[in-house]
DNA sequence: AGAATTCACTGAACCGGATAAGTTGTGGAG
DNA sequence: CTCCACAACTTATCCGGTTCAGTGAATTCT
């Protein structure tokens, strides 16, 4: 099947081709009879323009690109990124733009895939994730001038936007709650400590711990798997003065650090209270159900969409907070016995 | 920061751009010596062609394009799509074929996203996943003559080219098993009742329930997530008759089906036995883990687009078993009391 | 009324590759 | 020694849009 191109819109209208793409495009240059007449041929037609030629000619390629770097068998447990890339797509859907994946293993190979795009004009601009100190990326997209946005600040990226949450307020408000329900021992178990949001989050809590005197604080670092969350609660658990509330950062770790406690015969929330970081159906699924720092990622995504259409626009964009996480009370919280 | 072109090679290599086209493309018309300048120049100055030039003098966009048509608060809880798209990842990066993504509500959407696609020129097939009866997309596809490979049959789809898993085979080892571990009272709870794998694990576990005598055997339909496999649960285990094993169609609903019959005071496995589908890390991190049906999801999705990328290669390609699921037996599952 | 401006459109160049058709130079067969 | 075949290129055209520089006619201004 042959596709349409604006040269049989032109012919069947009796037109040029230059004046098909000024009447499809809004632009000046032709009269409104002239318009609807080719606009209503366009669409009997079921006429699409070819990306390719509009993208050779033109400078957009109408598509973002989304890195993600991270193994696998952690993608797929991690509800974070599909709750991502659904705001994402909401956003770009309603513009016509098209999202663009790839999985790598590094973020060197991020690199890599970012020059190819670019130089391939696949893309227009990318969404950059996992922000990590002195990113190797941010240092790529500027020399490139490729418009982007990160998420997972707040960090260094200079010109380039920013969406963040503020995670350091939210780990403040938990250490406060769990203290005021009694805590003085709270364990934290973090996500993939290379990551800026993770040393974020692993500062603030020093922070908070330290101004509200409680001197056993420890952040022991783990990688958003189940596996690991397990072995890090396990690790927590054995000692002497093993904590009475451990935050997770992520619902994966918290539901197996429940399993693990569980197992070694401790109550939740009598002898341990858990909280988790991102608040999936996985955290109200448990027994008891997990107290929670939820947000709404869709639109965190959405947002980040928002700001990265924007900055391929030409407009200057900035460093936005956005779905911060607010602390949603269930029952494996409680003071400790 | 300018992108180089063949002409910029060309010109350094003191060739034409035909030349230099020749030479990076493998083509006879050049000799061995002036190739491996042409292809040295290239690597020096960072070369990528340009992915809209290339499509529009050549036919291939070098992508493949997948929708998603699941709501957001779906997609993100389910490990199935993310193991998929890594799967699919893995095959596609080799040959540098890019992905793109597009979420959407309903199928008739879909559709026309492919419409899209196809006459915007910004892919060279699709991947079709959850396939329902008379499936709409198919004609579409076909009229089209757009590449593609379906996912989730058997179904009738012509002459495209599917990669499925034999759930029949995988409903009755398991009814099997639970009928020799002594339950005679066994009930599923299912996925979307529209999609054809749906269909195909209800009708085979009429068939091997029936041939094994045992007359309660019930499929409740239910929606994948965990808020429904729950309800669905309570409503089967309130009755008098209630069953001693429960099928779940997804592990979401397998985890909330366990925490439900927990919640009820019914001792998992020694009342009631619980089989997944899908055996995600989850199912090993709650207690007791589950027994469930395992199955390799990324080499799924590998296989699927290995066979996209032949069809595109204008090979003929058929209808393929791939990723059948074997069970994989937990503590979830016991002789009932 | 005549000049200046605006409008509605046409024609052609251009983006960066792929490729068919034409042009050399060389070596071997007759 | 001539002719032919073939390798090793060059030239030109095409893909399907966008955009700029015209062009003729209608409208406005003085």
């Amino acid at each position: 099947m042959k596709r349409p191109t604006i040269a049989d819109i032109a012919r069947r209208a009796g037109v040029s081709k230059g004046a098909v793409s000024y009447a499809l495009n809004g632009q000046p240059g032709v009269s409104e009879a002239t318009r609807q007449r080719i606009v209503a041929i366009a669409q009997e037609i079921g006429f699409n323009p070819n990306s390719a030629a509009r993208a050779l000619s033109g400078a957009s390629a109408r598509a973002v690109g989304l890195t993600l770097c991270r193994p696998a068998r952690m993608l797929g447990i991690e509800p974070f990124f599909m709750g991502l890339i659904s705001g994402f797509e909401a956003e770009l859907a309603a513009r016509s733009y098209a999202l663009t994946l790839q999985v790598v293993a590094t973020p060197e190979l991020e690199v890599e895939v970012y020059r190819r795009w670019w130089g391939e004009r696949r893309i227009d601009g990318v969404i950059v994730t996992d922000l990590r100190e002195n990113d190797v990326r941010i240092p790529v997209l500027q020399q490139l001038q490729l418009p982007a946005v990160v998420i997972g600040g707040p960090g260094d990226t200079g010109r380039i936007a920013q969406v963040w949450s503020d995670d350091a307020g939210a780990v403040t408000e938990t250490v406060r709650y769990l203290v005021a329900l009694g805590h003085r021992r709270i364990a934290r178990v973090s996500g993939l400590p290379d990551l800026l949001h993770t040393q974020t989050r692993t500062k603030a809590f020093s922070a908070v711990c330290s101004s509200l005197g409680l001197n056993e604080a420890v952040t022991v670092p783990s990688d958003y798997t189940g596996e690991e969350g397990g072995r890090a609660t396990r690790r927590l658990l054995i000692g002497n003065d093993r904590p009475t509330a451990i935050i997770y950062d992520n619902d994966v770790m918290a539901v197996a650090g429940l399993a693990v406690a569980q197992e070694m015969g401790l109550a939740v929330p009598g002898d341990l209270s858990i909280v988790a970081w991102d608040d999936s159906p996985l955290c109200s699924l448990v027994h008891p159900p997990l107290t929670a720092l939820s947000r709404d990622i869709a639109e965190y995504g959405a947002h980040a969409a928002r700001e990265l259409l924007a900055a391929i626009d030409g407009k200057q964009v900035g460093n936005v907070e956005a779905g911060t996480a607010h602390l949603t009370p269930r029952g494996s919280t409680a003071p400790p016995r």
